[in-house]
RNA sequence: GUGGGUGUAGCUCAAUUGGUUAGAGCACUGGGUUGUGGCCCCAGAGGCUGCCGGUUCAAGUCCGGUCACUCACCCCA
């Protein structure tokens, strides 16, 4: 019979795996929290339309990567592939530009893109996303990012390089892909295969290709930054001046284009080199006219997201596993004294400690080397002598030492030696 | 969707030019004189060599297909 195996792209994060994901949880969440971000939970499967409406129709990630389903009643939906879709739809739909001028909002959680699994990329991953609703003001563009390397940074990772850009508003973006695609219709064939076909569906991505030829043609290419218009400008100048205040450090990059449609003026990626092909941690941008053509008011917005995959994948790259805390185990020997045990864990468990037992009989040898495998602090050795006289052996694995204690008080004993105070 | 690489024990890997009973380390179980862990020693259990077909007296090994994993492209977190 043929085992059945999980579905391809989608991982089980097994018991080791999982103290890492819940310690890159609990720190992105004290950050967030302390700059203001309220946690908001979106279902992970919306209608179709929602999708295609924000993510832009003519997108991979909408084209061909969706994981979309017919409902029973004949609904298109589709699993998310990015959080900020539902997080726009939810603000739109219960009114929340009315409870504060601004948001702040985070969510973390699993996405889904049906594309082809590799180093850092899965068709089931989970990201940080974090959106600040009702402001266009370069502060907060600056105070995302720099919250943004915080939290990286905080969770224990280094070497990472933020990188930013802008790429102006619809309009004088528009103005200057008229002149970039002549500037690219001008080198012929010289493009490679993909960059021929990017001069025709999404230009500005052409600065993301990786062929070296390609970069050689595009050093006397426009440059974008030199064709927004005057408030995009001083906007963009504003955020690299606020980000110096506060000390984060950036690079400007003109190919931190991105891939979605929604975005405008400042968009940004941390970076880090150690990632293989899939290098990017997080990335985002601003996206004021979404909100609109969503249905909402026409509030600006800015957002950003974290691969947690990714980040974990960094994170274990540099730092050791973390220490186990030390519990107790009960060894039992013989029928009675067992019986006795169970109840004895149950009641320290009961009490807030970390107390485990043998379960099976084994001999006591078999219970001292499962003991200490399993990184117990204390042994409480119970056999029929003990609990004849009302007495239990006590063992500190790490001393290797022993002391007797009063079955009686057995749990009161314990409680103190845990805290501390033996 | 397109390329490359790899599939042998729970994990990491061996197995002469195709050759008879597919091995090792780690992990697991038991034991090393009455009831004491990590180190050491002994023993045990654990496999349709991913799957299907072909070539051959003989296939883990060669050929074809298929599936899976993996890296990369496209694209993206």
């Amino acid at each position: 019979m043929q085992s059945i195996q999980a579905v391809r792209g989608m991982n089980d994060i097994l018991p080791d795996q999982v103290r890492w994901w819940q310690r890159v949880e609990n720190k992105a969440r004290e950050v967030l929290e302390r700059f203001g971000y309220r946690e908001i939970r979106t279902p992970v499967a919306e209608k179709l339309e929602l999708f295609a409406r924000s993510i832009g129709q003519s997108t991979d990630i909408v084209e061909k990567e969706m994981y979309a389903f017919q409902d029973r009643n004949g609904d298109m939906l589709a699993l998310r592939p990015e959080a900020t879709a539902s997080i726009v739809r939810s603000y739109v739909q219960h009114g929340l530009q009315t409870d504060s001028a601004i948001l702040k909002l985070y969510q973390i959680g699993p996405m889904f893109r049906h594309e082809r699994p590799q180093k850092g990329r899965y068709r089931q991953f989970h990201q940080i996303d974090a959106e600040v609703f009702g402001t266009d003001s370069p502060m907060i563009d600056a105070e995302m990012m720099h919250m943004l390397s915080l939290l990286i940074e905080g969770v224990g990772i280094s070497g990472i390089v933020l990188n930013i850009n802008t790429l102006g508003c619809p309009q004088c973006r528009q103005a200057y892909r008229e002149t970039l695609k002549d500037f690219l219709a001008a080198k012929g064939d010289e493009f490679c295969q993909d960059c021929m076909r990017r001069r025709e569906t999404n230009p500005l991505r052409v600065f993301d290709c990786k062929v070296e030829k390609c970069q050689a043609l595009l050093e006397s290419a426009p440059m974008l930054i030199d064709y927004v218009c005057e408030d995009c400008r001083a906007h963009f100048d504003a955020v690299k001046d606020y980000l110096e205040k506060l000390g984060t450090r950036y690079a400007v990059n003109p190919r931190i284009v991105r891939g979605l449609d929604y975005y405008m003026r400042t968009t940004f990626e941390v970076i880090s080199d150690r990632l293989g092909s899939q290098n990017a941690i997080g990335g985002g941008g601003r996206y004021n006219g979404l909100v609109r053509d969503l249905g909402g008011p026409d509030v600006a917005a800015i957002g950003f997201a974290i691969g947690m995959e990714r980040l974990i994948m960094l994170l274990q790259q540099e730092q050791q596993d973390m220490e186990r805390a030390p519990g107790i185990f009960i060894a039992g020997l013989g029928e009675l004294p067992r019986q006795r045990a169970f109840l004895l864990v149950q009641q320290l468990r009961g009490r807030g400690l970390e107390a485990e037992m043998d379960y099976e009989g084994r001999s006591l040898k078999s219970q001292m080397r499962r003991a200490g495998k399993s990184g117990a602090g204390y042994v409480l050795i119970l056999g029929e002598e003990e609990l004849m006289g009302r007495q239990i052996q006590l063992r500190d694995m790490q001393a290797k030492t022993q002391m007797v204690l009063s079955l009686d008080d057995v749990v009161e004993s314990m409680l103190r030696i845990a805290s501390g105070a033996i």
